[in-house]
DNA sequence: GTCCGTGCAAATAGTTTGCAGGACC
DNA sequence: GGTCCTGCAAACTATTTGCACGGAC
């Protein structure tokens, strides 16, 4: 679970040096988004902070996680169900990827120096610079049994 | 370039075992699509098809694809710009993953024995079978200009 | 008081499907 | 001739945006 003072102050300071507002909303949103460490799709989202503030609309919960992702709170992350979702950035910023199983839908993190290692080699090889990278390895990862 | 006997022969068996026709929109699209190495959307793909059979809609090649795609014949990719893109699946079946140029949009392909042993490594440590995967690195390859 | 944020509802984009007529074997 | 295929248009899904009102500073 990522912790959140850490989230909050960095979105604090997002706000600020950008001239936004402090809002009970955001602050709902980031208290139950802080307060995971699964995947969560708008949906998903949106059902969790409706419980601690009902009223709160989709729209305001996607333009939050949009705000979050600039401001370095989450990451948006797209496994190809057609879902994106989100998950709060580590206080540390480590970077990790992920495996997903395709039978239980669970997904796990995983970080691999020797393949951070290899990517970077593979790009200058080519001359060329990398700005990000996803690697996401779909596996069955409970025997066959949900 | 792939090989279009190849494809065409692939497809041929797929369409016999499951008592599917041979058609002449499809072979106008298979002929169009081995015809690049280059990873086309559905939008793309349809311009270049209805160039040598105006009248074949957008439906057909949705179809057509999600078939070739099912016939071992394409591979489906998304690189999160909101288009699903088709890529000829190479003669010798080879796995590979891609590098994107996020200034000039370019897609690469990479293909690393390291990489590939290591992830295998990494899903045997927890017990878990890997199913496919996905590595997708976003870099600028042409030294900041297009 | 001003500007930003919210919630609603409508627009958009990409994908998927139902159906009537046409093509394939 | 029966079954599959096509093209159209409509449905769907997830996302994005416009706008009028409310809230933060």
């Amino acid at each position: 679970m990522a912790d959140f003072d850490t989230l909050k102050e960095r979105l604090e300071q997002h706000l600020a040096r950008h001239g936004l507002k402090h809002t009970r909303q955001r602050e709902a949103i980031l208290r139950v988004f802080a307060g995971t460490r699964e995947h969560l799709s708008l949906d998903e989202l949106l059902r969790r902070v409706q419980r601690e503030m009902p009223g709160v609309g989709y729209a305001t919960v996607y333009r939050t996680m949009k705000l979050f992702t600039a401001a370095g709170v989450a990451h948006e992350r797209r496994f190809g169900d057609g879902q994106t979702r989100y998950e709060p950035v580590a206080v540390d910023d480590e970077h990790h990827d992920h495996l997903i199983c395709v039978r239980c839908g669970r997904i796990y993190e995983f970080d691999d120096a020797l393949i951070e290692r290899r990517q970077v080699e593979i790009a200058r090889e080519r001359g060329m610079r990398i700005v990000s990278h996803r690697h996401d390895i779909w596996v069955i990862c409970c025997g066959g049994e949900e």
